[in-house]
DNA sequence: TTCCAGTCAATATG
DNA sequence: CATATTGACTGGAA
C-alpha cells in the first residue's frame, strides 16, 4: 500500500548514488537537484543524497541510529515505518509552492558541495549571504521587518500541498567518507548516552568541513549526554531566548551541560535541502518521514524547514534591496 | 496547532 | 579572535 509517491522527489535526490557502489542503483540523473547552482568544478551531482524509490535505505539506519525510531526504509526488502507512515502523503506537488529566492539555489549548491573532506574543496559559498541570525551582524543592520515580499507570498498554511510524499526520503546515503570515518552521520544523531563518540570527536581536528560536521560536534554533544537530549531535554533551558534572556544565565544551564547545537550531517543537509527545494512545506507526516529516514527528530525538521523557508526569503530581500537582481548570484555579493 | 519573527548561542571559518 | 552560519527556542498570531 504506498501511496503515490512522489517521483520528481526520489529523482530529486539522486545523484547520491555514487557513494554507494554495492548499492548502486541507477539513479534516476534526470534531475539532481542542484546542478544549477554548483559550483564550477563541483558537481553535486557526487555528494547527493539519494532517495530513490524503491531502494534499499539501509544506510541511514546503519549509520544514523534513530535513538528510539525505526527508519524502515519505506522501500523494498525494509519494513514498513513502524509507526510510520508507509502512506505518506503531503508531499506537495513538485515545484509546487516556489517560493525560493533567486539565489536559494546557492544554499543548495553549498548543501550540495562535495565533503570538504581532504579533496579539494571549494570554499563553501555562503548561502544566506550575510547570515543574520541573532547576533547582531555587524555588517548588517537588523533587518528591517520583513514584510514578505510579494514574489515571496507565503501561503500560510496552504492546506498543505496535496502532493505526494517522496518515498523517497529512504535511500538516503552516507557520502563515502574519504577521509575514511564511516558513518559519520551517525554522529548526527547520537544514540543517547553515546558517549563514546566524544572520544573520536576529540581526536577529530577541529574545523572539519560540512563532511565532518558530524564529527565536529560530536564531542560536546556526547558531553551533553548525548544529543537526543536537543531538543526535548532541552527544551527551554539552555536556551536563552526572546524574553528568557533576562534569566540567568548560568542559573539553568546545567553546569556543565552545555548545549551543544545539532549539525546536520552532509547527507542530512543536503537531503533536507533537496527536499525543500521540492517542497518548502511538506506536510507534517512528510516531516515525520523525513525525520526517521533521516534519523532526525520531527522538531529537527520542522526547524529546518521553518528556518530554510525564512532565510531563503531574507536571503532574497536582501539581494533585492541591494540592488542585486534576483538573478543574482548565488554568492553573497555583500560582504 | 502550526507557523513565523526575533533571538540566542554553538559552530564553522578566515 | 572576529565574524558568519545555522539549529533551536520562545512568544504571539493566524
Amino acid at each position: 500500500a504506498r501511496p503515490a509517491m512522489v517521483p520528481s522527489m526520489a529523482s530529486l535526490l539522486d545523484g547520491a548514488a555514487e557513494y554507494r557502489p554495492e548499492l548502486s542503483i541507477p539513479l534516476h540523473h534526470a534531475m539532481s537537484v542542484p546542478c544549477e547552482a554548483s559550483p564550477p568544478g563541483m558537481g553535486m551531482s557526487g555528494t547527493y543524497t539519494t532517495l530513490t524509490p524503491l531502494q534499499p535505505l539501509p544506510p541511514i539506519s546503519a549509520e544514523v541510529p534513530p535513538v528510539g525510531q525505526s527508519l524502515s526504509p519505506l522501500g523494498n526488502g525494509l519494513g514498513p515505518l513502524p509507526g510510520a507512515q508507509q502512506g505518506l502523503h503531503g508531499y506537495g506537488p513538485p515545484g509546487h509552492d516556489k517560493m525560493l529566492s533567486p539565489n536559494f539555489e546557492a544554499m543548495l549548491a553549498r548543501a550540495e558541495q562535495p565533503l570538504p573532506r581532504g579533496l579539494a574543496t571549494p570554499p563553501a559559498p555562503p548561502l544566506f549571504c550575510g547570515g543574520r541570525g541573532g547576533q547582531r551582524p555587524p555588517h548588517r543592520p537588523p533587518l528591517p521587518p520583513l514584510h514578505r515580499p510579494p514574489a515571496a507570498p507565503t501561503p500560510r498554511r496552504s492546506g498543505a500541498h496535496p502532493g505526494e510524499l517522496p518515498r523517497a526520503v529512504r535511500a538516503v546515503r552516507e557520502p563515502p567518507q574519504r577521509g575514511g570515518c564511516p558513518g559519520v552521520a551517525a554522529a548526527a544523531r547520537p544514540p543517547v548516552g553515546s558517549a563514546g563518540r566524544a572520544g573520536l570527536a576529540a581526536a577529530s581536528p577541529p574545523r572539519c568541513g560540512y563532511g565532518d560536521t558530524a564529527l565536529t560536534r560530536v564531542g560536546r554533544t556526547a558531553a551533553r549526554g548525548g544529543a537526543g537530549a536537543r531538543g526535548s531535554a532541552l527544551t527551554g533551558e539552555m536556551r536563552g531566548s526572546c524574553k528568557r534572556k533576562e534569566q540567568e544565565p548560568s542559573k539553568e544551564r546545567n553546569n556543565s551541560q552545555k548545549k551543544s547545537r545539532l549539525v546536520f550531517t552532509d547527507l542530512q543537509r543536503r537531503t533536507l535541502f533537496a527536499i525543500f527545494k521540492e517542497n518548502k512545506r511538506p506536510s507534517k507526516e512528510m516531516q515525520m518521514t523525513i525525520s526517521q529516514q533521516l534519523g532526525l527528530e520531527l522538531n529537527t525538521v520542522s526547524n529546518f524547514f521553518m528556518n530554510a523557508r525564512r532565510r531563503s526569503l531574507e536571503k532574497w530581500q536582501d539581494d533585492l534591496s541591494s540592488g542585486g537582481s534576483s538573478s543574482a548570484p548565488s554568492t553573497c555579493p555583500k560582504a
